[in-house]
DNA sequence: ATTGCAGTTGAAGACATATTCAAATAATAC
DNA sequence: GTATTATTTGAATATGTCTTCAACTGCAAT
């Protein structure tokens, strides 16, 4: 640890005039504090729902069903991504065990829906992403 | 097309009585639309945000700058993640790209803040995840 | 100018994820 | 009951992504 705090020191070094090991010592306690305030267990589940969405089929399926606003059969979503059942089936798992859709037997069809957190994220990012065109 | 569209035929026909072939183009072409309506690009751009947040190191960090809510020395970002010093820059420049966080050299050291987009991404995930305690 | 330091880049192996195939389940239709 | 259909599951390969190592750039101090 002595060494690895080198850098940090000159850094601080620069940034205060001069330094000592406290310095060094505090700044590393309010990353510490930084970090740990996040959880975790919270940038765990965040990272999750992140993870679910990071795949251009589960992607397109949930942005499908954020813009449809209803809920779909799986019959119907096969026709949106270029999948075989079984992976559209993968990929709907993992989109559910994620929060993001949530799925409903009727009879011996499957219908699937985005849930709000779905909605909200998709929201989000359409806000904040701006295509060239 | 003509197998691949049975299963729809026989689910639309529950759906609405009877069904047709011009019933089925329908649908179909109901679902083109909704997909077509989000645009690749766009559907694109925002999988890259999402795959960059997706990954413990980046989303660490990216939770750790907004946290911060000021710039950060790379020198300080290594205390808060486990990876080599190779393996931070690549992290950092990744987010970069994906618009994520924004870098700027001061003499020797570089800074990088978290952007707008990453703030209200990391928001909404905050808000929508909910932790069991 | 040469040395040392902060950070980056590219390439490669290690690692993780996606998709498929084959088989299973659950529901309906016959 | 048996057969057929819709969807799921598990295992295996194929594919993609992380992380590291080594070499490099830019900057500053001497």
């Amino acid at each position: 640890m002595a060494q690895s705090t080198d850098r940090l020191r000159r850094y601080l070094g620069e940034e205060l005039g001069d330094c000592r090991d406290e310095d060094v010592e505090r700044r590393l306690d309010e990353l510490g504090t930084l970090e740990a305030a996040l959880g975790t267990e919270r940038v765990d589940a965040e990272l999750d729902v992140v993870s679910a969405l990071a795949n251009g089929t589960r992607y397109t399926l949930t942005r499908v069903l954020v813009a449809a606003g209803e809920e779909l059969c799986v019959c119907e979503l096969a026709a949106v991504v270029d999948v075989s059942d079984s992976g559209l089936s993968h990929a709907l798992s993992t989109l559910a065990d994620a929060g993001l859709v949530a799925g409903r037997k009727d009879g011996r069809w499957k219908m699937y829906r985005a849930t709000n957190r779905a909605v909200a994220l998709v929201t989000v990012l359409n806000g904040s992403v701006t295509v060239s065109e």
